[in-house]
DNA sequence: GGCAAGCTGACAGCCGGCTGAACGAGGCTG
DNA sequence: CAGCCTCGTTCAGCCGGCTGTCAGCTTGCC
């Protein structure tokens, strides 16, 4: 639940290739939590802010992969900061999120150049595949296809091949998977996956992500991960 | 449309030969309610204005994929609607139905930018062939045909072959699947095709989307939709 | 050998999705 | 007008796969 700070660690520079950097903006603390929580399990870099004024000094100081905005902000109209940054010429996605009733904003928010909104409250999974959606389209392909061992894992598309042939995962395998393929190269330790499986404050205490590692083998095979004793997992290749 | 330059990249292709957004403004109350049944019958989504101002309204709220423009409203004249788009740069495509003694109105719209035109009274038929050809000259020849397994569909057409025969879809079925196959390798969720679906606002709370999977699914095999678990559908292959 | 860490098969509960059935609206036919 | 059909929508019950847990096993390290 530290994330915030692991957040704004590798916004940085150094893992850039990899996940986006995300710039949520919503003010409710629950939500906020687990959707900053959700994205950075994904393998990005979240910066959370909870307030317009500091979305708006952190949107003008980074740039930005992808932005997640709410539109009911305590300090004033999330759709202002959207039109500024539109204005101004900044291309950067923009998600909307809003509340259930809010049809007239919602309109208002894709005319004023949002790429999606989603609609309190909202399913974790579907804002995963919003955020690919979109970024897929401003990355036209380049999105990446990684190719490890006998794998070829697409993450945009949500697909994985063994051999050229797919395999079925469920959602958390697949989350599992994903989370390794994100940073292909990083050590990811079992409570960075286990983030990336809950996205909030669900303590598990067993041993979960060691029962996901086996189902992943068996499915794609032994090497398809490999185990550094004491310290995590990485991607086999 | 307004969404510029930006919006138009997606929001033209994401929803283009799907069940189209259609937006209609026409006073007439009996002619309103029946085109717009009937368009909406074909599958598309309808959002029906009464006067010229609720229209522009909608016009630059939402990115429609049709406008259906009566020529004499209450409260102006549909040119002046149109000429208004085209100055702003929308290429929504834009079909204008006019009363008989209009032909200088007719002549001035087809000037001003309009695709096409119907007069009053018109045959619905008639309506929803025009309908397709104006959303397939837009279409262009980029997307016509689709193979995804023993699949052939033919957006533009509006037909699905299942090994080569032609197969019968319901409005809402075909829109199910266009929707699907109009990104094919998107995981399209529920959500979304929900929007396919249904126009604005209208909140639907059952399993609409599941029953129409499972309709599709039964007259053009099982592996035609595949379910993503928790996220949403995608076109089989 | 002894210990800690990791692996995996089994299992029960649950949730999401599937689907048959029913109903009303509307259109068409005779 | 009655009868028949199709389509859209809703609902309830079913089903299967997903999931978390645990126990017993293997592996690696000292």
């Amino acid at each position: 639940m530290l994330a915030s700070g692991r957040g704004d660690a590798y916004c940085g520079s150094r893992y850039r290739e990899c996940g986006l950097r995300v710039l949520l903006i919503e003010d409710d603390a629950v939500l906020g939590e687990a959707v900053r929580d959700f994205v950075a399990g994904l393998g990005h870099a979240v910066d959370w802010m909870q307030t317009l004024d500091d979305g708006r000094t952190a949107a003008r100081a980074v740039d930005y992969d992808l932005i997640l905005l709410d539109l009911r902000l305590p300090d004033g109209r999330g759709l202002t900061l959207l039109t500024e940054l539109r204005r101004t010429g900044a291309v950067t996605p923009v998600i909307i999120l809003t509340a259930h009733d809010q049809i007239s904003d919602r309109i208002e928010g894709l005319n004023s150049g949002a790429d999606d909104y989603l609609v309190k409250p909202f399913n974790l999974g579907e804002l995963g595949a919003r955020m690919l959606a979109v970024a897929r389209r401003y990355a036209g392909s380049s999105l990446p296809v990684l190719e490890a061992g006998n794998l070829t894992i697409q993450l945009a598309d949500r697909r994985v091949l063994r051999e050229g042939d797919p395999v079925d995962l469920s959602g958390r395998e697949w989350a599992v998977l994903a989370r390794l393929a994100n940073r292909p190269d990083a050590i990811v330790s079992k409570g960075e996956i286990e983030e990336a499986l809950y996205a909030f404050g669900s303590e598990i205490e067993s041993n979960t992500v060691e029962v996901y590692v086996s189902r992943l083998r068996k499915k794609l095979g032994k090497d398809c991960v490999e185990t550094l004793r004491g310290i995590g997992y990485r991607l086999g290749r």
